[in-house]
DNA sequence: CTCTTAAATAAGAATTATTCCTATTTAATA
DNA sequence: TATTAAATAGGAATAATTCTTATTTAAGAG
């Protein structure tokens, strides 16, 4: 993601054009396992020591605000972010590995399931799912 | 759950029955929704003064170790448990509330999928849906 | 280009959730 | 009833995140 691209993204969400956005934009570009805040924090820390612990924060909860990156579900009280936005399921092991899974094909059928079956008393708007096992050659 | 149940719980679970596990399993009878450590410490805190705070974070660690409870994956950094253990999904909104779903037919579904659909480099052990979207009438 | 202003940020204090530590107590069992 | 490993109390420590306020800055107007 060139820097156009990154400009591009923020203007596109009404947000300005800042040093501290586009950096966590950056930051984003080079991860690819769901960064916690911490990690986002040490690898900005690294390439621009001057920008604020809060600002990083503040700008995830902007971003995720603006959809531009979602928060990931997890149980152990840390939060971690999901650059990407197409629909995909998330793979999850217990040494705090989360992989993105994409399959099409699942995800029509789960759209047919709830086309006709509803569930009382709530709308549904995204399903998602948590796939709990081993990784194998990690 | 009467009293005879906890005890057999815990037994079952190579656990000593004490006070403390005991109100703590009482406190889960009291609860369907989820309840974080913060709230069961509060209602544990009414009931039961001199429980200490960390006995109660100690006490569902060891739960969840034996599988009497479960931890609930959110996306706001507070742990959450389940004391049902029976297979079931997971209806999010935007304003914390957690309820559960169970459908055996979409269980079933998922199942036959995977039997064939396998993914590389993943053993799957367990799948739960995250659905995300709005309690009609809370 | 300069000015204006609302929005964004820095810096660090404060808060919240959770874990850790150690002395004391207790449940199980012999 | 005595023994002992396990469990707990109490509170300090840590980690993650939010909050506060003064300062800086990006974007648009003139």
């Amino acid at each position: 993601m060139d820097f156009i691209k990154i400009r591009n993204t923020l203007t596109m969400h009404g947000l300005k054009i800042t040093p501290q956005r586009t950096a966590i934009l950056e930051a984003f570009d080079e991860m690819r396992d769901h960064p916690s805040a911490d990690i986002i924090i040490e690898y900005i820390r690294q390439h621009h020591p001057n920008i604020a612990t809060g600002t990083v924060y503040n700008t995830l909860e902007t971003f995720v605000d603006k959809g531009i990156i979602q928060k990931v579900k997890t149980e152990n009280g840390v939060m971690r972010y999901d650059f990407i936005t197409e629909k995909h399921h998330h793979l999850y092991d217990d040494s705090n590995i989360i992989k993105d899974y994409f399959d099409e094909e699942l995800n029509e059928i789960l759209q047919d399931y709830f086309k006709n079956k509803t569930i009382p008393g709530f709308e549904i708007e995204d399903i998602k799912l948590q796939i709990k096992g081993k990784f194998n050659n990690v």
